[in-house]
DNA sequence: TGGGCGAATGATAATCATTCTCATTATACT
DNA sequence: AGTATAATGAGAATGATTATCATTCGCCCA
């Protein structure tokens, strides 16, 4: 279960991928949840010399690709995740958990999509914010 | 068409609001498009004396009580508008510019919405990312 | 009406994810 | 191999957001 060098379909044409951004496609692959940039430094570590600019870089170019979406998450910092993963959360304001969604509500929008301009479409973010169940009790008034 | 200090009706019981929290919130109202926080201190100083750090806590107070959400802007800060306002936007990841939608795909969906656990739901987010039509021609391969 | 108290405020410092700089190194192509 | 170009890493810089903490405000009640 090593370096899938495969993980190459996306919405653009042909992404030609350096070594360090198919390392970092990967890992976000292999993982379940969402990563920020600072644990997938952590992780691509554990295999190899890498420099943290180096990995923001490769969400950039990843992002503008298609590849890979970002949200942000409650302590202000971004998580990524493969396009692929059409997955969304309820998320509460007040502790900051996420409650997966079990399907996605907007899938079939997206191709219907009639934007008033011309525009490539990657990906959507769909989001629900409010409170989860033990943080409705406790808020103040 | 000016300070509505009756703007109060929301998701929670009875948010009672301080003089800034609600000229934080009056400001919101009056605009047409999302603030920054920074963009929200200035306009409020034309005012009244108001801190930065005042402003940040009501937005987050606003927040939590349901009244506004928020949105990450292409800069790295966070835009606010209020919660009535069901407006989503196109947004290029090469330049940043956002395009409004003229209606909002999911409206009905949230009140249908059954969550796996009890949560209240305040609001969603929804973006559409992609490339806007100059930037999907520079784009490098 | 004045005192007391907890919440709100403002100035400022601290935090911290992200971006920038720039010298170095890998890669592509002839 | 030799050169042009892109990628990389270490570290500094940026900048929005948060935390501190001393001061002030709003409000209730004797
Ligand atoms: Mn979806
Ligand atoms: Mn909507
Ligand atoms: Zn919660
Ligand atoms: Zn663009």
């Amino acid at each position: 279960m090593k370096s899938d060098s495969s993980t190459q379909e996306s919405a653009t044409s042909s992404p030609r991928l350096t070594r360090n951004q198919q390392a970092v496609l990967d890992v976000l692959h292999q993982q379940a949840d969402a990563l920020s940039a600072q644990e997938l430094h952590s992780l691509l570590r554990e295999q190899q010399a890498i420099g943290l600019a180096t990995v923001y870089r490769a969400l950039e170019t990843l992002k503008l690709h298609g590849l890979i979406k970002s949200r942000m998450g409650a302590n202000g910092e971004a998580l990524y995740s493969p396009v692929v993963s059409d997955q969304h959360y309820l998320t509460c304001l007040q502790c900051g958990q996420s409650f997966p969604l079990d399907h996605c509500p907007v899938q079939e929008l997206e191709t219907h999509l009639q934007p008033s301009v011309p525009f490539k479409v990657y990906y959507h973010t769909l989001e629900f914010f409010g409170l989860c169940e033990p943080c409705n009790h406790q808020i103040p008034q």
